[in-house]
Formats: C-alpha cells, structure tokens, sequence
DNA sequence: AGCACGCCGACT
DNA sequence: GTCGGCGTGCTC
C-alpha cells in the first residue's frame, strides 16, 4: 500500500513532526512529494504537505488522504530542505517555513467541489435519530467521491446544500487551481503616426485616443499600468487597428554589448569566473564605493553562471530605491523574472511558474526571492548585503544573507555579497577569511569623491537665532541654484515636528498606546504615531497640565521642505518620504522630475539617501546627522556611518566634484568625522574594537527575547523568571553565556502592549539555540507573549 | 492551532 | 452536591 508522510500546516513547532497517512487507489499513480493534500486530523480537516512517499506492507488501519490540492508541485527537496534549517535555526513551524515558498496566490482557494463528511453506516446511525439526509445525493457523493456545486445542484437546493455544509454532514473543498491566466504585459509603442496631423484629427473625433497618444509624445512607449492611468482596451484596440500603435509582446531583446571593464574590474570578475568554474561554494565580500562599477561586475559573472547552464539569484534590498539595477540586468540579460511587491499575485504566480520551469534563470528581487524555485542554482547576489531590510521582522525571523548562504551551500553555488559599506559582520568574515575580499577601489568614469564639510551647529549660527540650516548651508544651495545644479537634503523623520512640548510643565504629547512622541503632520493637520499610525487632532491645550503655551520642537521633512521653499521661493522643491510616495506614482514621479532637471531641490529620509543616481546633483545637505547617532542600539553607530556615507555618495555622480555639508552637534565625533571622510576602513576598526570590547557580534551572537502584554505586571514577571531560569542554565552549562536584562523596551508600549526584553549573549550559536529551545519547551506564561529574535537588527 | 480530558473554586 | 476555570497533552 502507497503511504505518505505529511507535514501538517498548522503554525506550531509541536507539530514540527511527521504523519503517516494512506493513499487511495484514485492518487495512486499520481506524484505527491511536494503538493498539499487534504486530510482528517484530530477530528478536523487540515492541509498537509508531502514530505515523503513510500510502499508499505499493511498499513490498512492509517487514515486516508481525502483530496489532493495541487495540481503542481509547490516545493521540491532542496526547498524542503532548506525549510527544515529554517526551522532548526529558527525555531520556527517547518510549515510556517514552508508557506514561505509557496506563491501568496496558491494560497487561495479556487473551484470548490463537494465530498461527503459521512460514510452509509453514520447515515444509518443518523437515520435512527430520525435525521433525514437526501440518499440521492448521498449515494452520488459516495460513488463519486467528489461532485461540482452545479451536479450537487440538481439533488438539493443551494439553500439545502449550504444547511448541509454547514451541519457537517458534507464539506466544501477548495482546490489550489488558477483561475484565468493573467494576462502577458504588453507593451506599446508609436505605431505609423504624426504628431502633427494626425493628432488634430484625433483630437476632435476621438479624444481619449487622442489623449494616449499624447503619452507617448513624450516617453517612448507604454507598458504594464494602462488601466490605472484610466486607458480602456477599447481606445487601446481602435488605435491599434489604426496603426497608430504597435505592440511588443516580447520583452526587448537584452543588448549583447560588453562594457569596456577597468583593470579593478576584470580582476574581481576573473575571481568570480574562476570560483564558478570551481563548482565549490565561495563566499565573496564584493567591497566597492558607489560608482566603482559593482553592477557591471555582477553582470558579468552572472553571464558565467548562464553558460555553465546555471540560474542566478539577484537579491536587492527594496525592489523601488533599486531601479537602476534592474534596468541594466533587463538590458543587459535575457530570461529575467523580478519580483516586486507591485506585482499582483496572479503576476507573481506566472514569474514563479517561469521560474519553476527554468524559463526564467535570472531572478531578481527583494528577502523573500532567496526563496524563488531555481532549479540548478550557480550563483547568488546580495547586493547591499548591509541593509536592515534583509532581516524579516515577522516570524520566522529569517536574515536573507544566512538563507542565502545556506541555499549556496546547499547548490554549491557561488555567493557573492556587495556593499561599499559592509556589516561589520561581513567585513569580520572578510578579516578572518571565511569570506573572500573582492577590493574596487576609485570611481570609474572619473568621477571624484565629494568634498565634505562638517558644520558645528553649536557655532555655526552667528547670530543667536537657531535654524535649521546653517548659513553656510543656505550659501551652498544658493551658488548651486545659480549653477542650474540639483540639490539633495536628507532628513531622516518624517513628518512636520517630532514633539509637541508644554512650555508650562514640559509634557511630551505621545501616543496614548504606544510611548512613542506624536509627529505632527502638517499635511493631514494631526498628530500621527509613527508606531501604530494613530491619527490625532491637534489639541490646543496640554493633556497633563491644561497650558495652551505649547510648542512644536524639532524638525522632520515636512518642516524642512517648508522651511526650504521660504528661503529659495523661486526654485522647484519636491520631498520624498514614505508619505509622499504612498500615493501610486507619486514616487515616480518624483524621480522622473529629478531625472529630467524640473526638480532643483529634494528633501527626504533615507529613502533619498539610497540607491539614486542623479548625475545632476551636485550638493548634499545632511540636516541632522545627530539624530542616527544617538539611538539606544549597538549598531546605531554602524547604521548612521552608512546613512553619512550613502547620502554623500548621492553628490558628484557626474565629472564635477560634488559636496556636502553635514550639520551635527557632534563634530568631534570619530563616526562623523570617519564618515565626512568616508573612509571604511577606519571606521571599521573603531568600530569592531568597540563590539569586541562590548562583547556583541560579530564576537557572538545574539538572541533577543521580546516579552509582550497588556498587563505590565505580568509581562515583567514572565521577563524575571526566564531570566532565572537562564542563569540556571548558565551555571549548569559554564559556558559564556551572557544575559542582559530584564528591562524595559526603549519602546515601553506598542499598541497597548507593555514591552520587555532580555538579550543573551553567546559565542557558540548551537548553545544560544538551545537555550531558546529550553525556554520554547516550558509552560508558557499566561497572557504574555514570548517573542525571539536570533540576531536582531534593532532592539528598541 | 484546536480540542478533549482533568483537577480545584463559586454557585442553582 | 454540580458548572466551569484553563493547564497538559495529542492529533497518523
């Protein structure tokens, strides 16, 4: 008899184990590794994932499989595999691991049919209770083992067979099918038509034609979006038969063209060449400034890994501030499949399926790409291997580079990590040599470092009015607009004013859930908290002491921007923040005014900090760079000398020599002052001696544990007695262990829920596994929620 | 995750 | 004397 060995999908490390359940004569024949099957457990109906199929004598007594969902495999062994690591190194649900793999869109349910929930000799139990069932139905359920809602129809009502379902005495299934195939995006381009005559003519006879042709005047052709810019197919079809558009089902064919490589260049590529030729797993560090030619490298060993017949991974940290690098591995590369969140799920089920099928053997997208079905994986990219968006911050809380690394591992495929301002962890690995260095150094093209001036905003301003930008700033931007160049200011808040304070009794207005301070938001005129996005009207009295004597304090974009169209009323401003670009296109369109010179001076967060290459922009401004400083986290020193450096890096792309003006009431500060001189290597050593010193990674590692309820007390208390509980352990263990805490959360409160944590440190992370599986195996505390955090990337 | 079984407090 | 609290353990 053919048995299966299910992973059941239920979210529960209990269930991390496997059952056994008998096939059917009907699935028999049919491959079931990797597709989820429906079946009885513990008196209800659950999924299950096939893990295993195998031959067995007996086996008569085991519960049957009551229906297979899929129609394909959804995971194959690799991806199996690597969902047990997960759930090892993670603790976490192996189906919790495994739902990761499969597309959002196979997780809804389509086509339901009907199947019986009881068998004759229940119905006849039933019939004696004097519960009458429709036998005709029954019988055909029976001989059937599964019928449509149509062929359910023609035996009972739709009222009838909704009462049925509902007592149980039948069960609507769903199956794992596509309905309609999305749509391939076409693309469109000017067709036989003139701008001159032609249009005139539209103009009057078809004006909403007319209007599409007027897009393309100035872009060269329309893709993907039509219906949200509000074209209908009809307009499209008329102009189309016309002749006045043609269309382009086939993506454009990628351009054979080879780069001319600098010397740095064709070095480190050789080095990529030669691991890929290796067929052994090799991590390199792929250490380059902006604008020393990182992509151009990756293309090419990406080329390799093609004609050895191999798939290639291409992780970014967010698919928006990355465009750039999307558009030359489209130019640059054929087969390419990319992920982004602006896909729709049935988009993103048809590049899985590409994928799946090995017609897509590029891949390139953000953390849950490290997932994508390549078979025959030969290399990995990871590029800006330091963000903090790598790290998922949901459970399981995986970190994209260890994922990767594993999958590397697992294929023996090459993985190549980019940064021109690696994690300390990276560039320890690269130190200690678990990870090969791959140095380009110098800005190919010719472009220069910027000059970087810090200014002290204790004396900066002569007389004794303070403001938000310094005189030397204001002169700066002045010349820059004079010279038609384009100016960057980067703020990283958001919102108008980060505080609202009483000038009576020094109250702070924050969120009544969270205790975090309320930003006002000059746009939507509220008190916004950035926590839980509560909306508050702007009260015109304190809470705590009744005062009207209340004032904004502190500045975020909104008052920068403000601030800056008052001092330079004649230039252009626009501002990029997740708030102005939360309206579709906006973002776009943004950076096309950028693109195009409209723009003259943007001011954002990071988001303007990263990624953006505007060759025009020859002048950075950085208003607070003391704001990242000071952030109650080990690697906030780390994070802000990258911010420093990244936005610095946004001025000069071009041949003339950019600057940029740091303000900070911390000149002195050996970040700021390693960051104005943008330079790595020191700051790296400043700051690798403080985390040996400290004892943080990269010399060990991490498990922070997140205790969370609505009643302080007992959250406090769960926090206490783990905490004995762990320095049980370390006495019985005498191993290094460190425990910091019981305290407080930076953030006490998040959407009324009272916030405490503890943080262990340890070199071995086996040991700190193991001391997290201990703590998962007792009897959780009531009402409070045990969260962990293998490696956190924050710890407020 | 659900759900059943099971042992100690306030009630018709 | 019971109803019901949620602690512990199981689900092929």
């Amino acid at each position: 008899m053919k048995t299966v060995e299910l992973i059941i999908n239920l979210p529960t490390t209990k269930l991390n184990t496997t059952f056994t359940y008998m096939v059917p004569a009907q699935y028999e024949a049919e491959v079931l590794f990797g597709k989820r099957v429906l079946v009885n457990f513990g008196g209800r109906r659950e999924e299950g994932f096939v893990v295993a199929e195998q031959q067995v004598a007996g086996g008569a007594d085991l519960k049957p499989i009551l229906k297979v969902l899929d129609t394909e495999t959804v995971f194959d062994i690799a991806l199996l595999d690597l969902a047990r690591w997960m759930a090892e190194t993670y603790l976490c649900p192996i189906a919790t691991a495994l739902s990761l793999m499969v597309p959002k869109i196979l997780r809804i349910k389509k086509g339901t049919v009907y199947m019986a929930a009881i068998d004759e000799l229940e119905n006849e139990q039933l019939l004696q209770q004097g519960v009458v069932l429709n036998t005709q139905l029954l019988a055909r359920l029976w001989e059937a083992g599964e019928i449509s809602h149509r062929q359910a129809l023609q035996y009972v009502s739709q009222a009838e067979l909704l009462d049925l379902v509902e007592s149980g005495y039948i069960m609507a299934v769903g199956t794992y099918q596509l309905g309609r195939r999305p749509r391939q995006p076409h693309t469109y381009l000017l067709g036989d038509f003139d701008f001159q005559t032609d249009l005139v003519h539209l103009q009057r006879r078809a004006p909403r034609q007319a209007a599409i042709m007027e897009l393309l005047r100035s872009s060269d052709q329309l893709d993907e979006d039509l219906s949200r810019l509000g074209i209908s197919p009809a307009s499209l079809q008329a102009l189309l038969s016309k002749g006045y558009l043609k269309i382009q089902a086939e993506p454009p064919r990628p351009q054979a063209g080879e780069m001319i490589l600098s010397e740095d260049q064709q070095l480190v590529a050789a080095r990529l060449r030669e691991a890929l030729h290796s067929g052994s797993s090799i991590e390199f560090l792929l250490f380059g400034v902006t604008g020393s030619g990182k992509t151009e490298v990756y293309v090419q060993a990406a080329r390799t890994a093609l004609q050895q017949g191999k798939g290639v991974l291409v992780l970014v940290p967010e698919i928006a501030l990355t465009r750039q690098l999307v558009e030359v591995f489209a130019a640059r590369l054929g087969d390419l499949a990319v992920l982004h969140s602006g896909l729709s799920a049935g988009e993103r089920y048809e590049e899985w399926l590409r994928i799946k099928n090995g017609q897509a053997r590029v891949v390139l997208g953000a953390r849950s790409a490290v997932f994508a079905p390549l078979p025959r994986l030969g290399l990995i990219i990871m590029d800006e291997e330091q963000e903090g968006s790598y790290k998922q911050e949901e459970l399981p809380r995986y970190h994209t580079r260890e994922v990767a690394r594993y999958r590397a591992q697992q294929e023996s495929a090459v993985l190549v990590l980019g940064s021109a301002t690696p994690s300390i962890e990276t560039f320890h690995a690269a130190y200690t040599g678990t990870v090969q260095l791959l140095p380009l150094l110098g800005r190919i093209g010719g472009g220069q470092m910027p000059e970087v001036y810090i200014e002290d905003l204790k004396t900066a301003f002569q007389n004794d009015s303070r403001g938000l930008i310094t005189p030397r700033l204001r002169d700066k931007i002045d010349e820059n607009l004079n010279r038609g160049e384009q100016v960057i200011l980067f703020i990283n808040r958001r919102g108008y004013s980060p505080m609202t304070v009483c000038w009576e009794c020094g109250n702070i207005a924050s969120c009544p859930s969270c205790s975090v301070g309320m930003t006002y938001h000059i746009d939507v005129e509220a008190n916004v908290c950035h926590y839980c996005n509560l909306h508050l009207p702007v009260e015109s009295q304190c809470r705590a002491c009744g005062s009207t004597h209340l004032q904004l304090m502190g500045a975020g974009t909104q008052r920068v921007e403000e601030h800056i169209r008052s001092l330079f009323p004649l230039a252009v401003v626009a501002r990029l923040d997740i708030d102005s670009s939360r309206r579709k296109g906006m973002q776009k369109s943004i950076l096309d005014g950028m693109k195009s010179g409209q723009i003259d001076i943007l001011v954002g967060t990071q988001m303007v900090a990263k990624g953006l290459d505007f060759p025009a922009v020859s002048l950075v401004g950085i208003i607070d760079a003391d704001a990242m400083l000071n952030l109650p986290d080990f690697r906030a020193g780390e994070r802000c000398f990258q911010l420093l450096v990244q936005a610095a890096g946004r001025a000069g792309r071009s041949k003339a020599r950019g600057e940029v003006i740091i303000q900070t009431f911390n000149p002195d500060h050996p970040i700021i002052k390693m960051a104005a001189d943008q330079d790595y290597l020191s700051f790296y050593q400043y700051e690798v001696d403080l985390r040996r010193r400290l004892d943080y990674p990269p010399f060990t590692r991490l498990l922070r544990l997140v205790f969370s309820g609505e009643e302080e007390h007992a959250v406090q208390a769960a926090s206490q007695t783990t905490a004995q509980f762990i320095e049980e352990l370390i006495d019985a263990s005498e191993t290094e262990i460190i425990l910091l805490g019981p305290a407080s959360c930076p953030l006490n409160k998040i959407r009324n829920r009272f916030r405490y944590q503890l943080m262990v440190k340890c070199a071995a992370p086996g040991l700190l596994r193991s001391v997290a599986a201990y703590i998962l195996a007792r009897p959780s505390p009531k009402n409070v929620r045990i969260d962990l955090d293998f490696d956190p990337i924050s710890s407020m």
